[in-house]
Parts: structure tokens; C-alpha cells; sequence
DNA sequence: TTGAAAGCGCTAACAT
DNA sequence: ATGTTAGCGCTTTCAA
């Protein structure tokens, strides 16, 4: 059996109420006494049982992640994990917990973030994402449990989120092709229903409209976070009469799947198509040739979005939506005019 | 106010007790009754307080994964992630969930494992591998808190731990190479003090020595698990007078770096110098050349090793020690004769 | 400054 | 088959 607060008050000879006190500093305990019961809990190896404490505190120091359902599939992958080591940085520093919990789909999902809201194991949440018409949103603001989206809310404007300025990122990073002097420029998307997806869409339309540049439907090809995604996606987009010499892409894994599929089918980077993609993942800079990549502070997105819930938790005013500052780190993948070394 | 047991068991005109038995299926229990507590259970959208259960079950159905230091500074990365998707497919299906926690050092570590394993706030723990004597594994044994291990412990014989034969890897890998012909080759290490680059070290030297093939100290480096250190390695190992025309690479993302760091000091591959690494992250097959490198089966070794917990806090008898099957995956970066494409 | 007592939400004998 | 009661380990009034 454990050692409890009881056990430390005994051989300490005060109260358990004194024990209690003394682990949580309270103002008016004597030093003396405080040395004591400290040593004492020291000599057991006393440690609180959490579960108690919670139990009468309603507070756990957790906060938890609900994975979204793709990530099972391996999807956002490098991305994920840097948000997460950003993530735990922060909750590790502030002496949080992280719960990582999932579903295999989306109705998986709402379930376990109801029982997670409902149950009282989490003190906060993270959702990494949202989709259009997302119930997960509805249903924790109902419970009043505070989160963070790590992304943007296509139903709400005013849901607490950490973000990049998508639009912006994509039309720096289509803008990026055409200051190259790049003309036929396609796009290859993810998921429709991603704000994010919407979002870097948007801001490629925005570039060519903007530069006057065609904007043809066959140069949009619309995907998952996959490698397999950007790999299939050139054997349709490449085999039109006017094929694109131009790539602006919505994930770096995506790309990888681009690259062999553009390699294969005999096609060199970037004479004869550039590519730009996004998160910028430390092995953009290992392919051949090394991939032009946004750089969206993904870290950061993660150490952020935990501050916030935290934040929130504690009751301090925070602002309701943040954005990172994304950066293009360009690479032999966008260049036009390149000798070959 | 979250609803509690009480509310449900005053609407259903039951006894708080009676509620707890229809959550636990009791088998006594007239399905009249039961029906009815359910029924208002859905219509309060009650959830079980899991302090409270925990408290008096002692137990969390929570398994915590204790990060290793490193894994904060990038690390394993690839190979990192696929072991927890491997994990959390297992504890999800199970209905357990995830808790991480780190610990920016092995004092902290320490910290993390004892807080947790003394709290009460977890069933059980997976270690992501262990170095020489390691003082984690002597304290989870004495607090009888249930473990696994991924990967090997130098200390002890009978910890219970899912693992590769690594020894047999690295034999495979630089037999392999030997097959093609190679007489030089070296081997790009990790940290000295894990179990994992002790046995790879040992395969490698195994298959050297039968082989009759040259032993150099100059040939084997000693790095981390990051792409710079097989990048830095390139420097050292590339310089001597007699340099090695093949290597066997402790993981990917070193094979990564060693792979920058051939190609800039002009070394072709697999011509001037072949390669074989360990992992086989999806990447592998995205450089150039695409890497020859020894599946580990890493989603299974976080699969397995998370049954294995939950067997053990279900008391099921375990077989100590699990191996997971190796398999080669032969690429173009360790062929010698080869056409250039 | 400290102790006694009640109670957080739940489970598990022990009754009935 | 169901209710009553005690208690899990802790915090927190209320007294002293």
C-alpha cells in the first residue's frame, strides 16, 4: 500500500490537515513544523496521490490532445510530432501532463472528447484542426471546457485558436513561383473541408488572379496528407495538353510523393517544374533537389496553443486568436534559373 | 456542476449504488431497472467521474510513455512517431488512454517516473529504451509498478521488454554488404551506452570478423541520433588514408546526414560508397539514391509492447521477452553494380 | 498555528 | 435484486 498523508502526519506527529497544509504552502504553518512533516514526507518518499487530490480539487493537471482521425494514418506525421514536442515543452514547464487520446473516426472522436470534457480527467483541451461543421467545438463549449484549436474554425470566429496566416503563406509562396518568373502554376490541395486547406487555396488564387495569371480547374488537384496523395496527383495533372511548370503543394510530405511522382515520370526539378510546399520539415532540405518549403513555425504552434489553454484554465485574459509568423525558406525546388552543379 | 451518480440514481428513483452497478454490468441487476438508470444516464449526459472511480479502484486506465531526454532535442523522430501510433492503436482499442511525459534530462527523468509511478495516476509505463544502468528500472521494480520496456536493459536479464535482435540486424545488414562485394566497411554508431548501438555495433563486428574483413577503429564513429552527427561523421571518417567504400548506418535519419555529407564531399553512392541503415522510416525511399535499410517493424514493437503492459496489469502470465521480426529492404544505396539510370 | 470533521464521487461489503 | 454504510486520500471550513 502507498504511503498517504495519514502515514506522514503519524511519524511527523501533527495532523493530516497540517501535512495537507504543508504540501500545499500554506501561508500560516510554522517553520519549524513545516521541516518536519517535509522531511518526514521526504524519509517515506511520500508522494500525493493525484486521483484524491483531483477528486476534491476538480482539477488535474492534464491537458489533452485529441488526435484527429487521420493522424492514424500516418498523415501530418514530421509536422505532428514537432507541434507536439512544442506542446509538451510547454505543459512539462508548467508541470502539465499531456493526455494523448484519439478515435478512428469522427465518431470516435466526439465520443472520446465528450467522456474526456465529461469525465474530469482533462483540465483542457487541444484539438489539432477543425473541419467545417465541426460538433466537437459545439459540444465543448456547451461543457464550458477550455481549448485551444490549433488551426481555425470555419463555424466560429471567435473559438480560442493558434494559427498561421494561411492566405498570407500561400500567396508569398505562390508569389515566390511567379517573381521566378514561373506563368502556368498549379496547386496541389488537401482535404477540401481543412480551413487550412481553404485558406493556402485561397491565397494561390489570390497570387495569380493578382499577377493576371490563368487559373485552370486541371491544375488543382485536391488530395489527402499523403505521400501517396502527391504521388497520384501527377500522373493526372502532368498528362493534360498545357501541363502546369509550376507547383505550389499543401504539405511537405505531399511533396515527397510529387517529387518521385515528377522524377519518374521524367520530368527534372526545377527546370522543367518548380515546387513550393509548406511546414518545412527537416528533411525538405535531404531531397534531391532540396524543397522550397514555408516555414510555419510549427513548434511554435504547438508551444503556443498549450500556453493558451493554460492560460484560459488559470482565467487569464487571453487574445482569441494568434497567428504564427510563417517564413519561405527557399531551396533549389523553386529556382529558375539554376546551373547544374 | 457536473452530474454525478446521485442525480442519475434521485431521477431513476434508485439507490446511488444500483446506478454504480448497472455502469459495472453487475449481473444482478433486473434489466427493468437497468434499463431505466441508463435511460436517464443518456438524458442527463452523465459520465462517470473518473477521480472518483480511480480513487477507490486504484486504478486510471492510463498507460504513461516516459520519453527519453533526447527525443525533446528531435531524435528518433520518424522512427518515434510510428511507435506511438503503434501504441496508442492498442491502448485505444483497448480503452485506455495515453500520458506523456518528459523530462528535459535523466534527472528529471527520474523525476517523472517516480511522480508518476508513486501518484497513482497510471496502470502501467513503457520505457522507450534503456542505457546502462539505468536507475528508472531499479525504481519501477521496488514500487512494483508494471513496465515494459522498448528495447533491451544492459542490467538486467528479465525485464520484461518488446525488442528487435538487433544483433542479428546488423548482421543481416552488413552481410548484405558483404554480398556486394564491400571489404571496407565502417559503421556510423549512436550513444554508446544503449543497449540498441551496442548489439547493432555487435552485428556488425560479428559478420566483419567471420567474414575475414579488416577491423579499423578509424572506420567506426560514435554519434547521435541526428542528421548533423552523420553529416560530422562524414569529415572524420571520409579523411583517412584508407576510407571505408561501405557503411553501416545506426538509423535513417544519421543515414540522412551521411548521405548530405558524402554528396557534398563528391562521393557517389552507391558507386564510391554504399549504404545501409536501420528503421527504414518512409523516407528511405525518397532520397537519392533511396537507402537500403532494415525494417524494424517499428509500429509493432509499440503494439506489442502495449499489450504487454495491459497483460501484465491484468495479471496474465507474459513471456519476458518479445522480438520483433527484422527484414531487410534493399534499395539502390547498397548496390554495386549499377547501372546509372 | 493547528486539529477535527465533513465531503468530493464513486465502489464494495453487508444487509435485507 | 436493491439499499445502507463505510471509506478511498485528500482539502477545507470551522473551532480552538
Amino acid at each position: 500500500m502507498a504511503v498517504t498523508i495519514k502515514d506522514v502526519a503519524k511519524l511527523a506527529g501533527v495532523s493530516p490537515s497540517t501535512v495537507s497544509r504543508v504540501i500545499a504552502n500554506h501561508p500560516r504553518i510554522s517553520v519549524e513544523t513545516s521541516n518536519r512533516v517535509r522531511e518526514v514526507m521526504e524519509e517515506l518518499g511520500y508522494h500525493p496521490n493525484m486521483m484524491a487530490k483531483s477528486l476534491v480539487s476538480k482539477t488535474t493537471r492534464t491537458i489533452g490532445v485529441v488526435l484527429p482521425r487521420p493522424a492514424e494514418e500516418l498523415l501530418l506525421n514530421f509536422f505532428f510530432y514537432e507541434l507536439i514536442r512544442g506542446v509538451l515543452a510547454q505543459l512539462t514547464r508548467a508541470g502539465y501532463d499531456l493526455l494523448m487520446a484519439g478515435g478512428s473516426n469522427e465518431q470516435e472522436e466526439l465520443e472520446t472528447v465528450t467522456r474526456l470534457a465529461r469525465s474530469g480527467r482533462v483540465d483542457g483541451l487541444l484539438l489539432l484542426y477543425s473541419r467545417a461543421s465541426d460538433p466537437v467545438i459545439h459540444l465543448l463549449r456547451k461543457e464550458k471546457m477550455p481549448f485551444v484549436l490549433l488551426g481555425r474554425s470555419l463555424d466560429y470566429e471567435d473559438v480560442p485558436s493558434v494559427d498561421n496566416d494561411n492566405v498570407q503563406a500561400a500567396y508569398d509562396a505562390t508569389k515566390h513561383l511567379i517573381a521566378q518568373g514561373q506563368r502556368r502554376i498549379g496547386f496541389v490541395s488537401g482535404p477540401a473541408k481543412l480551413a487550412m486547406t481553404q485558406d493556402r487555396m485561397a491565397g494561390y488564387t489570390k497570387a495569380i488572379t493578382e499577377a493576371g495569371l490563368p487559373f485552370k480547374d486541371g491544375w488543382v488537384v485536391e488530395g489527402e496528407f499523403l505521400l501517396e496523395s502527391g504521388y497520384r496527383a501527377m500522373a493526372s495533372i502532368m498528362s493534360q495538353p498545357e501541363p502546369p511548370t509550376a507547383l505550389v503543394i499543401i504539405d511537405d510530405v505531399v511533396a515527397f510523393g510529387v517529387l518521385k511522382g515528377l522524377t519518374e515520370l521524367g520530368y527534372r526539378i526545377p527546370q522543367d517544374v518548380a515546387i513550393v510546399s509548406f511546414n518545412n520539415i527537416a528533411l525538405t532540405e535531404l531531397t534531391m533537389p532540396p524543397i522550397t518549403s514555408v516555414d510555419v513555425g510549427t513548434y511554435q504552434l504547438g508551444y503556443t496553443a498549450s500556453q493558451m489553454v493554460l492560460r484560459m484554465i488559470q482565467q487569464v485574459e487571453i487574445t482569441n486568436r494568434q497567428i504564427i509568423p510563417h517564413r519561405l525558406v527557399v531551396r533549389e525546388s523553386s529556382l529558375r534559373t539554376l546551373s547544374l552543379t
